[in-house]
DNA sequence: GAGTGTGAACGAATTCACAGCG
DNA sequence: CGCTGTGAATTCGTTCACACTC
């Protein structure tokens, strides 16, 4: 079953919810009370679970630790999940230190970077190795998916080369639109038969302050009056 | 004219195209060059372009100065946007860091938290003043958005503390859905009848995750049984 | 009665075909 | 002839009404 992009987000956020409550010890919820703390209609949480199985009861509602788990399932997050960070300037850096292991079950495994000044320095106990050394540490680790947190410049190049080392799956945080990499010439592929459907989700802090400014958008007038 | 929101984001991706050509110093691209680059279709992208008005030449393209100008007038970025940056732990000192002058107009205007330690220091010239300044802050300075960096279990707080204070557009990082303050008590409601059209745009690394998580996920999964 | 689950109606966004014009 | 601009067709997601079950 392909699950709408846009219902993914939600049970993201559905998911959030429902941690919250049983951080709160609260052990039951329905379709509304979901709808109100996520800001969207019951219909829509009604039609979004739809996608998770019927785990409702009705007249009743749902058990928060029965659909917590269920939307863990079907978003995967049961699973392991070992992440390497390329790009270890100023937000790979805050990026590593931030604590993803107690987000289920994410792990860093492996820092990258190009420049000589930070390459052997260590992050949270993890070295920074060499973008050289990738292609290897792939193989010999096992990798789902990479954060890319270098300069917007040099992101194409990265996501290339990332997929070229058999990571397919990018969290891409710098503010370009990564573009499938061309299959380089006709001999390479036979060489790789194999999937590549490279996946990108984008954090865009730049974007997103651009499209607020639009719906900001003051009546066309530099200095309006105040408000 | 209301441009739909998918929209307005890819007229986003469309302007930093067109200022990369600007820089190479490229004077013309057409629909089909701009889908290319953006990742969509030559269609959408003409389509898209429509709510920015005709701006094109039939059998030519576009003219980059053009096209950009334009797009920048329609997103609102040909004004000045005064920015407060709420809860300056880590994540807000690299926000703040973040050389965002060179992003059109934006402009960090104040710095606020609420921790003693930090109340008082300054960050790239500018001091960390403490929340219960916002208020007159943003009467004498006017503050056209917040970027709210606090924690996540204080970040509905904090984002009602900025809708009080008069600021309406929140960029909010914390992975949180922000409700709308709802207009304490009923005696409230008679005071400011004004408008509280509050807009948030979510910027979520942790949700960026997840959903990459949910599209990587393999069909040949390790362990659990399906359904 | 209360709240879930879902087929059907609706609406919005994308795709398309082609008319229009340099 | 080439590429833009746009109504029409289509696809996709949301809203709704209601049957169903506890």
């Amino acid at each position: 079953m392909t699950i709408p992009s846009a219902t993914v987000s939600r049970l993201v956020t559905y998911l959030r919810i429902l941690e919250e409550l049983e951080l709160n010890e609260v052990k039951h919820t329905s379709s509304g009370d979901l709808a109100e703390q996520a800001q969207v209609t019951a219909f829509q949480v009604r039609k979004d679970l739809t996608y998770v199985g019927r785990h409702g009861t009705r007249g009743k509602g749902y058990t928060v630790a029965v659909l917590k788990r269920e939307i863990i399932r079907v978003l995967g997050l049961n699973q392991r999940w070992k992440v390497v960070i390329v790009g270890m300037g100023r937000l790979g850096h805050a990026i590593a230190n931030f604590p993803v292991a107690t987000e289920y079950q994410f792990e860093y495994t492996g820092l990258f970077d190009v420049d000589p000044k930070v390459v052997g320095t260590a992050v949270g106990g993890l070295p920074i190795r060499h973008m050289s050394q990738l292609p290897q540490f792939v193989a010999e680790h096992g990798v789902d998916m990479a954060f890319l947190t270098v300069p917007p410049e040099r992101a194409q190049a990265a996501a290339e080369k990332l997929v070229e080392a058999g990571i397919y799956s990018i969290l891409n945080f710098a503010p370009t639109v990564l573009r499938p990499p061309q299959l380089q010439d006709e001999k390479e592929i036979s060489k790789t038969p194999e999937r590549h459907n490279v996946t990108v989700e984008n954090v865009d802090f730049l974007a997103g302050m651009k499209r607020l400014a639009y719906y900001t958008r003051k009546p066309d007038r530099p200095e309006a009056e105040d408000i």
